[in-house]
DNA sequence: TCAACATATCAGCAATAAATAATGTAATGA
DNA sequence: TCATTACATTATTTATTGCTGATATGTTGA
């Protein structure tokens, strides 16, 4: 779809834009290579090099996680000589993984059953 | 990798299946057209003819959907006959939903601000 | 018991996403 | 200015995901 910048869009499309953006941000969450990076960043902000350190992860995929995140709106850059310091933007973000632990801890046996993903 | 179950886990394999299970939280919301599903659903139960019709989407797309929500822990079922009345899990799905649509009007908010490009 | 209805499941295809390896870029310091 | 360091970006391959269409299951009422 080609959206028109310049011509009101219909409420249904407007919805839909909304819903697909809302999608891109629990993209964000929604791997667990980046949840292993919220884990990192909880206490503080990191470099690139420190959360390849962390996870084990090569610098080429923390990288572009690091990029996703950021388009997300889940977390900020500082830049500072060389390095670039990531952080979680707020703390909405913990609250979402804190309510999201607080549903799997309810229902834990039965996604531990599904094969699905 | 298989997980025994009847073997105790290393620390780190144990992070790693719990992050690897909150993933599967985050994926139920990680779709346009489950996001849709929940905003039929936040103003109570639906069978998945109710949301077929809502959404525009085929029975079978829909079916699949709830099913990965219920395995997800987002939805719960409940069946009358040979209706499924699908439902919310419980008021922490609304609120992961309004945390992230809070980030999104906020980075909007700062994308519009920014005068870079 | 059989038709119909509501829903679930499966197969196949197209689109998207993630990991790695290679290359590009920008900042620092000798 | 040139080598090094710290990242970002790109290309490629492989794995996941979502949709459609077809088929299966299970419930109800005639």
């Amino acid at each position: 779809m080609v959206i028109n910048m310049f011509e009101p869009l219909s409420k249904q499309e407007e919805l839909l834009t909304k819903l697909r953006l809302k999608s891109k941000v629990f993209k964000g969450f929604s791997d667990t290579t980046r949840l292993c990076l919220f884990e990192a960043l909880k206490d503080g902000e990191k470099t690139v090099g420190d959360l390849v350190t962390l996870t084990g992860y090569g610098q080429s995929a923390i990288s572009n996680h690091l990029t996703c995140l950021r388009d997300c709106g889940l977390v900020t850059v500082r830049q500072e000589g060389r390095n670039n310091y990531y952080k979680l933007r707020d703390h909405r973000v913990i609250q979402i993984l804190d309510l999201a632990e607080g549903i799997l801890s309810d229902v834990s046996a039965e996604i531990y059953k599904c094969l699905k993903y």
